[in-house]
DNA sequence: TCTGGGGTCCTGTAACCT
DNA sequence: TCTGAGGTTACAGGACCC
């Protein structure tokens, strides 16, 4: 039997549930004015992206990660809103209840889709699609807005259905009618294939998927390299052994900000590496983990991307120490006013905090920065994030996007000292005893 | 046309250890 | 003591996904 909302679904245990231009949908839903027109959700800035677009925006020939400005000239009718990502957490969190009430296994893959295994919900709600259909109806009846669902035996066919069957619709794409399905489909179907394996996949003469599986593996593997050689000769006959893993423990949480104009004073880019190196902190305080590295990111003018990575000691979730890392990992980079164009801060191998090590070595870490923080913690729950910040960065001069602005108390110009910069973080940021990273 | 922000994973290279 | 092989880890960059 064909692919299609009528096709036999046994075997297929995969749901993969995607909402429709999500962002976007949920704004109409607060403003039903905009029931019809196009709306565009993104910054609006003269660095802005798409983040989500209603299909009337789409037909314009708009689309997510489409920078603004080709939006609106594509667009010009399109009404921009800015976007609210409290509002779309919190409707996500419903939609991720309503699929917790069919079964525990339900994997997150962002705010706005999901893969539920359903094997076992089958003598409670019934049969796959028959689950399909009802959470498309929830979805609509308590979120306002459509979704698409794809029912498939593997993970990979039921996102690819999904996708297939955009907007508002449900595919199921039976057992036996998998390779059918697949092998007719672009190569950039395939999971893994953006646009430069797309190009290489094009220099081969591969445009299909089932000219993919029709490769012997070995000329995948010396064109692409091992891992993604075997991955797609794999999906490319439907081979995806991956289940449903409802919780999966972060790997990094990290920050990073574009600035609104490239950016060259380094008092500038010093106070926003430390504004990351917070907010970072505060997220791996909030998700109970401390950080073994630390790495930073800096973007040129020219796109040209640099990071830099440094392993510690003592694992930490305290936002000066962090800081005091990514500050000594851009000094290192010995730039001398570079035109910067973003900043990031990343924490990476991450581990329970309940686990790490106790510290009893000579000069452990000092307790001042750690209680700080928790203290800002506690406060941020009660009065809302940002209520404590560092004194650097409460000067109202010192917004990132107007470089160059302040002055340093002790008169230089910027952040330099002895013809590079401070070793030292920004006056009122250090505490009685140095950090050890 | 001019490219956000949050991530994951893979690859190549270098350093280090045995 | 020197050298090389092989394994592991860290780092940097890039591709990709939503």
């Amino acid at each position: 039997m064909p692919a299609g909302p009528d096709a036999s679904d046994a075997g297929c245990r995969f749901l993969h549930v995607d909402m429709d231009a999500f962002f976007a949908s949920v704004e109409v839903r607060r403003r039903p004015e905009l029931r019809g027109k196009p709306v565009i959700v993104g910054g609006d800035g003269n660095r802005g992206v798409v983040t989500s677009a209603t299909y009337e925006a789409r037909a314009c020939g708009v689309h997510s990660a489409m920078p603004m400005g080709r939006a609106k000239r594509l667009c010009p009718q399109a009404i921009v809103v800015p976007g609210d990502m409290r509002l779309y957490a919190e409707t996500s969190a419903g939609i991720m209840a309503l699929f917790r009430s069919i079964t525990p296994l339900v994997e997150p893959l962002s705010l706005d889709e999901a893969f539920l295994d359903v094997a076992g919900a089958r003598r409670r709600l019934g049969s796959p699609r028959e689950i399909a259909v009802w959470i498309r109806a929830r979805i609509e009846d308590e979120q306002g807005i459509t979704c698409s669902v794809g029912v498939a035996s593997t993970k990979f066919v039921a996102k690819l259905a999904s996708t297939h069957s955009k907007p508002d619709g449900l595919l199921v794409v039976p057992v036996e009618g998998v390779i059918r399905f697949l092998h007719a489909l672009p190569v950039s179907a395939l999971w893994g294939v953006g646009a430069k394996t797309e190009e290489h996949l094009t220099q081969l003469g591969l445009r299909s998927v089932g000219q993919v599986a029709h490769t012997p593996l070995p000329t995948l593997q010396r064109a692409l390299g091992p891992a993604l050689g075997a991955h797609l000769y794999a999906l490319s006959w439907g081979r995806d052994e991956r289940v449903v893993v409802p919780h999966e423990p972060e790997k990094s949480i990290g920050s990073e900000e574009t600035f609104g104009s490239d950016v060259d004073d380094p008092a500038v880019i010093y106070r926003e590496l430390l504004r990351l190196s917070e907010r970072t902190a505060a997220r791996l305080r909030s998700a109970g983990a401390l950080t073994r590295t630390v790495s930073i990111k800096v973007r040129f003018h020219d796109f040209t991307t640099l990071t830099r990575a440094r392993t510690l000691r003592i694992p930490t979730d305290v936002g000066q120490e962090i800081f005091e890392v990514a500050s000594q990992l851009y000094d290192a980079l010995g730039l001398e006013r570079a035109r910067i164009r973003l900043v990031g801060v990343r924490a990476e191998g991450l581990l329970p905090a309940a686990e790490a090590p106790v510290q009893l070595l000579l000069g452990a870490r000092e307790h001042g920065w750690r209680d700080a923080d928790t203290a800002a913690d506690r406060a941020a729950r009660r009065f809302g994030a940002g209520a404590v910040r560092p004194a650097t960065l409460l000067d109202p001069v010192s917004d990132p996007t107007r470089p160059g602005r302040e002055r340093r108390r002790d008169g230089h110009r910027d952040g330099h000292r002895d013809g590079h910069r401070a070793k030292a973080p920004p006056e009122g940021m250090r505490p009685a005893g140095d950090s050890e990273t």
